[in-house]
DNA sequence: GACACTGTGTTTACGGTGTTTACATGCCAG
DNA sequence: CTGGCATGTAAACACCGTAAACACAGTGTC
């Protein structure tokens, strides 16, 4: 990637990440490269490149968060570490989460480009690899890891989702901790039976929690 | 309501719904009105007003699939035919959907008016209405219904985002019977014995089903 | 050295956007 | 009839993405 082309990408996700999509524009990027617009354009094939390219960072940036997990010794902390990596990446990156689930529609195209559609793959191979390992060594009821990976993780982007959304009145701290339970609650349906009771002991379950 | 504002709300929902947020200026707009767009300025805000106006009518549309369940006889069939609604509105009205769970920066907003958070927040007590009284007829185990159907909304929302960004390859029935599968598979953590048996009796669960 | 080519910038321009201002028109109450 | 009000218009401003034409510096070749 030549020089002048990783400056105007590294501007790009400046911009991006201190002006969201809307405030996002060539000129703006331009001025923060130190040409005219115009110039972008022998460097990139319009705006939409450059999106696509800064999405392209949000899923490295993301990859950052989550792969270190993959240094712990068990399964069982690697999922939970990854786990945190995700909502770690979620809270302190709100907007290179939110391009990275942007449909294609938000970022101006018809089609996401293959290979951040393999990305988005990616994220879910790599659940799937996580949940299967935990039901390797018995932490989780035998079953399609895929399928169960996935619920898992539409659970979670869900949860994010609609705390970005400013659905939850509630600060960062109190909704780690609603995101944390409200996994566990889940998990307890795939849980092996010995899991389910260590995770009952974590009082992540909130069995007995008052009414609304 | 003046007649004006109405005819403009109505043909932006129209224009919103054919052309999307990016496809939808107040320009447009005018000219499917009949009038010019300063015109527009007599009777809305500013462009953000009418984008508020278009979340409220995709809410009403949203309450039209949903609320249609409450005739149902039992805590139970109200719960699956408002979850059938849910997803039927998200598959036919991916736009109405996608606008009324759009971050307020997306529609060019600091805050969501309260009146539309109010909504939002509408949307999550229907849903700790429906596992209240599951809980209270024995389908559901005993919990704090607001956290458990808080769960269950994250994880039907988080189906539908992906599915919407294209993370699912697979068409809209396929789509359909793996949301159904995964809200039986999440459900199962929170059923009774007895009722999770029967969710085992419909094949929900998919226990048995490949690897990937 | 002269030349052409290539890479990279510029200026200018076109059509689109949200929005404001000033002006016109029609209608209705006093 | 007339003033005021509601409602439209045209013109303008400041942006936007992007295309076309032009300028210039570096490089390789004859």
């Amino acid at each position: 990637m030549p020089a002048q082309q990783e400056k105007i990408l590294a501007c790009a996700c400046e911009l991006y990440l201190e002006a969201g999509l809307p405030g996002f524009s060539m000129r703006k990027l331009a001025k923060n490269v130190g040409v005219t617009a115009p110039a972008l354009y022998r460097h990139y094939d319009g705006k939409n490149k450059v999106l696509a390219d800064v999405v392209r960072a949000a899923y490295q940036a993301y990859q950052g968060y989550v792969y270190r997990a993959l240094r712990a010794a068990t399964p069982i902390e690697r999922f939970f570490q990854a786990g945190e990596g995700y909502l770690d990446f979620a809270l302190e990156h709100p907007r290179w989460y939110k391009i990275m689930f942007s449909s294609p529609e938000r970022l101006g195209m018809q089609e996401l480009p293959k290979d951040i559609e393999a990305m988005g793959w990616g994220v879910h191979q790599f659940w799937i690899d996580r949940v299967r390992e935990c039901m390797q060594v018995g932490i989780l009821k035998e079953a399609d890891p895929l399928r169960t990976s996935l619920t898992m993780w539409a659970h979670a982007h869900g949860m994010v989702q609609l705390y970005h959304q400013g659905l939850f009145p509630m600060d960062q701290e109190e909704f780690r901790s609603l995101f944390e339970e409200s996994g566990a609650r889940m998990m307890s349906g795939f849980a092996t039976d010995s899991f389910r009771t260590q995770l009952e002991e974590l009082n992540l379950l909130g069995q007995t929690a008052p009414q609304a």
